[in-house]
DNA sequence: ACCAGTAATTGATCACCGTTCAATTAGCAT
DNA sequence: ATGCTAATTGAACGGTGATCAATTACTGGT
């Protein structure tokens, strides 16, 4: 046994951390973000809220990892797909993805953009790499779409589609604009703009 | 004087809903949703928690009635501008009004969308109107662009638009996307797209 | 077997929070 | 002057995030 041994011998630190991670997962998608709290998560995995404050630097850490483990479902969910399929497609799929998981989890979804950290903090370093890992899915799926586009481009154009999505995505949970649409479909029309005006520079 | 004349003679109902908003506009454009507490608003304009509750439901509804400040705010900034323009510029200044109101007001905006509401509620019919005036707008630009689209088509792809421009201008607020690219490029890139794809269904 | 050291765990404590509501008070009409 | 009504207060309730001294459970060394 290794020196992280738990000092319980109930959980180690990476059981804690991934029961309180699963709890609160729980909560949000029952209660959303406003269900979470350190007590009660500590409450539903059986410790108090000083455990909490152990495992997690303070509760926007917390939501932080919350938030992380969405993304790393959201990379696996997009790792799952075919690579090799026509462009075209695959953008599509990509998006189907996306319109799924938001359709299946959506609390779990909408925290990914309702959560925002006090004034003077910014979300970690590997929280910005969760991030570009997606949007290096979107340029990768892009680029065969852009031959004569530039590194740049590309970004630019993933995080147009990227953002895009996320918007139509939360704005249609928030019910913000209800309408006769689907999101769905909205993201259909968003990746048609891309695509037209991809297919047109190639003349 | 009317019946609703102030009973402390200080302030009448319509002037504390005023003051509240102008301290909750100040409080969150210096600290964020976080900063925004009844208790909190109810001092700065010199009142106690009690009040705050006579005028606003909850403080749900106080942040829903700041959200509809903004968003007045942001549509007379667009019917400021000239309505007869040609439609590709028209979207772009447009577009360049929400991004210069994102730029000078971070925090208000980014509360459009931070703010969720409860499980059990959504939000008021008259916040739905604004929303759907400000889409409205964008309906009115794009239409010119899409001779041939039906209204649910032009519906929709105001929609796209709208999501888009949220989507970007609120990811990098929140320091999601940090890249080489500024919003307004990617707002820039976002309506090329779309145009693209509406001049080539045109032929 | 014991003990010292270390890390995990607790729960009290602090200053807040949203919300309600009985009690008070201010201004009005009579 | 006297009610009536509506505005205003502030106490009360059950929460919150965060800190931290005290306790406990385990470790490795002897």
């Amino acid at each position: 046994m290794g020196p992280n041994m738990a000092r319980r011998s109930d959980h180690s630190r990476e059981e804690l951390y991934d029961l309180a991670l699963d709890a609160a997962g729980r909560i949000i998608s029952e209660e959303g973000l406003r269900g979470i709290s350190a007590r009660r998560v500590a409450r539903e995995i059986g410790y108090t809220v000083g455990t909490i404050y152990n495992v997690f630097k303070n509760s926007d850490d917390l939501i932080d990892h919350l938030n992380g483990q969405t993304m790393d479902r959201l990379q696996a969910a997009c790792d799952g797909l075919d690579p090799d399929a026509d462009a075209a497609l695959r953008l599509r799929q990509l998006a189907r993805q996306y319109i799924e998981f938001a359709a299946a989890h959506p609390r779990r979804y909408v925290t990914l953009f309702e959560h925002q950290h006090p004034m003077g903090s910014r979300p970690p370093d590997w929280y910005h790499d969760k991030v570009a890992g997606l949007l290096h899915i979107v340029e990768a799926a892009i680029a065969p779409t852009l031959p004569s586009a530039n590194r740049d481009e590309v970004e630019a154009q993933a995080r147009v589609l990227w953002a895009g999505v996320h918007g139509i995505i939360s704005l249609e949970g928030a019910g913000r604009v209800a309408g006769s649409q689907q999101a769905g479909d909205l993201v259909g029309l968003l990746i048609d703009n891309f695509l037209e005006a991809a297919a047109k520079k190639m003349g």
